[in-house]
DNA sequence: CTCGACAAAATTGTCAACAAACGGAGCCGG
DNA sequence: CCGGCTCCGTTTGTTGACAATTTTGTCGAG
């Protein structure tokens, strides 16, 4: 079971974090309501610590608050995981640039690592682990980037869409589409080349978009073939 | 005087809106203490109220808070500042795109009317009214685009780096150097020609950068001439 | 049977008070 | 004279209770 009432910490920070885990992982699902007392239940902590828990994660762009109306799990649509891609692009893209200019070799040994990982996990038919070291990949360049305002964003807006991100990548054909371009992406970086890092990257997430629609339109009407 | 003790409503959004707007209006300066109680006092709101506030501002990066040591006036620093830019670089080229691809004949007349005052503020000497309609045209862009996500974070990130924008926007000459840039901006726009609105809105953020680093460059030793 | 008003329950917003943690002043010993 | 220690004031973190608002359930009229 997942259940989530053993906390030895009940801070604030603990009660966001946990709050956060719940709804990234999918055991508060989309739309669900968020009633204070419940949380405060649940998570072991009082209603105050819940509430100023809610009102960051409001920020994060997790939960929807509403004047005494209360709060519930926010719902991304295709259109705002769209949206959210496109801005992902134009950040990420450069994040890549910025990251081919500092990267230094022991990080280009380590991302060389992770695209090989990848290659094999792609190769293993191991999805869960492949959008792992995605994830992994794309936090890297990030911080390799050195540019901390744009890795933040790209932070939240990361847990916004984590659940579209999971659908996509569970997709069959998926990986064997992004592995060359997050190969791409890896090779541009380490070879300094920070136009070709930037556009590799624009490149990869256009593809996102694409999949993100397709997979949208083959799931609203999966019987009509 | 500025006393801020005149409030009739003392609910929880207004005191986030009335502190928001002291510390981008500069009566809290950066790195100044924010005392959950001195402030309860000043908005006549309870602490907690004041309390919740503070997050919000937190998350919106305003305001730094420490665990058990309060809250103060975020200072942002010249490189964040830079980083801030290159991220609205990139958010803003976005937007500036997608207006040019969804605005209507209507809104076309609105932004060319926007140009027509900046020229003649600018004509003028009118500094301050030239930042406003800055202000003005950027963020109607934005609307324009209908992109909503780029738009939030564009928002907030001004929030964060008002200061430096005044400060720039006060330097002699900057407002010659960038009037020609936001006519360019928008004539792009109106001409439905989103690659050439990109890439002036790129050209725009670019400039904004240069004068950051020879504003504060001239502002740190402005006797060594 | 449907619509509207009214009442009751649930939930959020607010408040005042208490407990814990941090910072500094003053004290003591060396 | 200086370093470390304790004590005290200040500020934050947390709790419980109360008030205001919204939602839900019920009843009666048409």
């Amino acid at each position: 079971m997942t259940e989530s009432a053993a906390d030895g910490q009940p801070g604030e920070r603990s009660v966001v974090a946990a709050i956060r885990d719940a709804i990234v992982r999918g055991e508060f699902v989309p739309n669900q309501r968020l009633v204070e007392a419940d949380l405060s239940g649940q998570f072991a902590a009082s209603r105050a610590t819940v509430r100023a828990a809610l009102i960051e994660l409001t920020n994060e762009g997790l939960v929807e608050r509403v004047q005494n109306r209360g709060a519930r799990v926010r719902a991304v649509s295709l259109e705002e995981a769209v949206e959210i891609s496109e801005v992902r692009m134009m950040l990420e893209s450069l994040c890549a640039a910025k990251a081919a200019e500092r990267i230094s070799d022991a990080e280009v040994g380590e991302l060389r690592e992770l695209g090989e990982l990848m290659h094999q996990a792609v190769a293993g038919g191991d999805v869960v682990g492949y959008s792992g070291l995605n994830q992994r990949l794309h936090r890297r360049v990030r911080e390799i980037s050195g540019q901390r305002t744009a890795a933040q964003v790209l932070e939240r807006l990361r847990g916004q869409s984590v659940r579209h991100q999971f659908r996509l990548a569970m997709r069959p054909g998926r990986p064997q589409v992004s592995l060359p371009e997050h190969l791409a992406i890896i090779d541009a970086i380490c070879a300094n080349d920070p136009a070709r890092a930037a556009e590799a990257a624009r490149a990869h997430l256009g593809s996102v978009i694409e999949a993100l629609k397709a997979a949208d339109a083959a799931e609203v009407s999966p019987l009509h073939r």
